[in-house]
DNA sequence: CTGAAAGCGCTTACAG
DNA sequence: CTGAAAGCGCTTACAG
């Protein structure tokens, strides 16, 4: 590896003092500090020597460095992967730098991933927590760190959040399979104390209960670990019960897509034989011989809401301002008819 | 945010040098160098004021950041975001963090995105680069910074690499089709100069060669920044000419999606009036009611592998070893007809 | 066994 | 208009 050329060779080479250098090289000299002549030759040498400036230094010294750090699930998951996407560009547009990391869902290492981020001196975090990461959260609040979560929270947090209205979301989704005339609809989520888990279900209960046709055993709850098993068993308990199940709500995108696999295992006629609502969309969609209606995720606005948010608060000049919470509406996209 | 505790800090409050306490905090006091009661004590009292390294310092002094920088094209195609996550699974494993950036296939985007990662000191960099981008690469090589370029690659330049075997791969999924009795293959490649490009395309134009059925005219070159319209247009171009086309191979994973998307909208009864073959596997598949067979490409091996032999360069002895090249095999895979 | 001191590459008051 | 100097938080020879 090549010698690095710092600020003080250039300082040296032209016979002046690094204050100079630096001054002119990080744009602070506009204002008549330094003569135009020093400031051209300084930047002459800078350009001819090769200058990178080291942003550790700078980073060190500032107190600051520019970056942010986002810990995801899991970035193979399409869902996070866009979220990463517009986050990293949005960030991108303000001058900062994301490091991504990914907890796989395991609240312990989504303690150890936060603290290698703090070793790395970021300025602040947007977090999409685990379950139980909740004494994680609470713990980074209590360093004053810059912080907002993305997509889940905890409700007995006071933390900045971007999320969407999940209850809403399941509510409508529900209410349309119901419209097409669903009587027994099955719901099926995850099992798990995540507010955002919770409130999909409940939002489904409630327009269920609304109806007069709430049966809490369809509603199945299955393991994150054991997704396609789980959906399985219950599907085939369905499948083999006297209820006459004619409706299917599938609250993640995993979930949905793993669900409707497991109909066409067992021959089901999805659309005429039960009725389907998903969650997220999918490629898998497209060649389906029936259109499938799907919550559709503001992504995009989630992702970038929660930058501008994160850099409000690194930014801002008052510390501690009330918290802010943004619940942006998902949409109930009805693909026509094939 | 709160004041953050320093080495300093601690060394005053104990009443001994910030020597002794690094050596002790960073385990170089193992072998006696630091009296057991003196190490207690710090660990101590380093635990109660809730100490945290600062990377950024020890970085700088050590000229070292334990970071990698991976660019690659898009964070949110499923190809790259599960590139992305085996790259940094075996990244934490050996202690680096990674850093990912997005290209959008832009050249020009891609040398902004490495100059951003030159100011974070990244020690070493992954790239997947983009079309026109061998004179960044090029850049960054004579910086002798360990490099290490996965997925796609330059002929012309002597870096190391982690690819897979594309020309195989696509002999194979041609023959193939040759092999089910198709007689009149198109094939559609996107149209670019990376050489996994035209390795996939030469590949399966050797195989079309050899059994004396290659047609230039069947070969379609899509442009990236238009490929539904490309493709809806070359499969237009195909289902009205005189010439009987019974197979397709399509040779990334976008176009797969969308090339059989639009054999449906055309009504074309795909594995029968016209068979195919893919590029990567797609949670579409599992939904059409024929079975689709596809190129698997290592993705996991390519993402440890390639992280393996940066940190072999960054952490090596020898600094001037030859340039590493490790050509992974793709599979074919044949799902049982449904 | 422990400490004083230099230095990584910057920025920023403070003098002049 | 420009320079000398301190300091961000570490690590590491070098003394003792």
């Amino acid at each position: 590896m090549k010698k690095k050329v710092s600020i003080k060779n250039i300082a040296e080479s032209l016979g002046i003092s690094t204050a100079t250098v630096s001054l002119v090289l990080s744009g602070k000299a506009s204002n008549g500090r330094v003569s135009e002549e020093i400031s051209a030759k300084i930047r002459e040498t800078a350009k001819a020597m090769n200058y990178m400036p080291n942003g550790l230094a700078r980073s060190l010294r500032m107190g600051r460095t520019n970056t942010i750090g986002l810990i995801v699930a899991d970035i193979s998951n399409p869902f996070f992967g866009q979220l990463a996407l517009h986050i990293q560009e949005k960030a991108e547009e303000v001058g900062y730098t994301v490091i991504i990391a990914n907890t796989n869902e395991d609240d312990l290492r989504m303690g150890k991933l936060i603290d290698i981020l703090k070793g790395h001196q970021v300025d602040g975090y947007l977090i999409v927590p685990t379950e139980h990461g909740d004494e994680y959260i609470t713990e980074l609040q209590d360093s004053k760190v810059p912080l907002v979560l993305v997509d889940r929270w905890f409700p007995n947090l006071q933390t900045n959040n971007v999320i969407i209205d999940n209850c809403r979301a399941s509510y409508d989704a529900t209410r349309l399979l119901l419209e097409k005339g669903c009587r027994n609809i099955a719901v099926f989520v995850y099992k798990s104390n995540l507010q955002h888990i919770i409130e999909r279900k409940s939002g489904a209960t409630e327009a269920l209960k609304q109806a007069g046709l709430y049966n809490e055993n369809l509603i199945f709850e299955v393991n994150y670990t054991n997704i396609s098993g789980d959906i399985a068993c219950a599907i085939n308990k369905i499948l083999t019960s006297d209820i006459a199940v004619d409706g299917m709500f599938f609250t993640t995108n995993s979930i949905s897509l793993i669900g409707m696999k497991e109909l066409l295992n067992n021959e089901v006629d999805i659309q005429k034989q039960i009725q389907v609502v998903c969650f997220d969309k999918s490629d898998a969609f497209d060649f389906m011989d029936v259109s499938i209606p799907y919550v559709q995720q503001p992504i995009a606005a989630m992702g970038r809401k929660a930058v501008e948010i994160l850099i409000y608060q690194i930014t801002g000049a008052e510390p501690e301002t009330g918290v802010m919470i943004f619940k942006l509406s998902a949409s109930l996209i009805q693909p026509d008819d094939k």
